[in-house]
DNA sequence: CCTTGATCCTCCAGTAACTGGAGATTGTAA
DNA sequence: TTACAATCTCCAGTTACTGGAGGATCAAGG
């Protein structure tokens, strides 16, 4: 199959399917007479592996890490249960963090009843260094 | 004072009060005789409202519209207000999407009982297309 | 007076992960 | 044939800084 196809198949955009390639985590693909790239289905696999990942919040040098032990199946797979457990760890450490500031803004939405800026307590409360 | 003060006393890096100052967040300073940028009080305040701002997640872009409603007293401060409500929102859709993204890998994690690549449940979990 | 070390200056390149576009081919169908 | 879709290769732009090179300037100590 060529890149739209492919791309149609995962959910990805064509420019980043080259992408991909680009950088590593697809191997670059063989080439029509004409230049144009053709895939096979286990690359749709690695595709759909790359774009989870991704969508779980893991970096593409993480994926490279995890692609890495998927790709040699007789591997201890710590290195990947490692990683998975550090990127839970760093998740919730932003999920604690957009919490407060959600905390934080709804503070400053209340302290707004309308008016000029002088008197907007969201326009005061961003000019006072601590909440 | 000179930036390295006003940086300490907001607790922003040298560069990035440069920085600001480039994108026009802050006004050009005024230059000592040979060249150094000399800060007011009135900037620490500028500069305190704008960390905090970006703190609270606001981009850039929205800082600046923020300080406009500020810089302009007797306005009616609805845009900023309107502005910070969105923001929340956003907030609050990244909080979600973030704890999606924790409960995936939390299943993720309870899959892998360790052993080989092939046999791992993250490792197989990632390459599926749905949780 | 001179030297040191801390600050400051102006560029400029790099980061993360794509995204979109220009300009040129190629493939296909009416 | 003619049109239109899809593909190709660069390459620039996005966000919000961060760090560094190479070169002035300043204050303090000797
Ligand atoms: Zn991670
Ligand atoms: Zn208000
Ligand atoms: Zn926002
Ligand atoms: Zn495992």
């Amino acid at each position: 199959m060529q890149i739209g196809k492919i791309a149609r198949a995962t959910g990805t955009k064509v420019n980043t399917v080259r992408y991909y390639e680009e950088i590593g985590l697809l191997k670059p693909a063989p080439r029509s007479q004409s230049g144009r790239r053709i895939y096979a289905d286990a690359d749709v696999e690695r595709l759909v592996f790359i774009r989870r990942a991704r969508g779980l919040g893991f970096s593409v040098s993480e994926v490279r890490s995890l692609l890495e032990v998927s790709d040699a199946p007789n591997r201890d797979c710590k290195d990947a249960a490692n990683l998975a457990r550090n990127h839970l760890r760093r998740v919730e450490e932003q999920i604690e963090q957009l919490q407060a500031m959600r905390q934080e803004l709804i503070g400053l939405a209340r302290a707004c009843d309308g008016g000029t800026a002088t008197d907007c307590g969201i326009i005061g409360g961003l000019a006072r260094k601590s909440a």
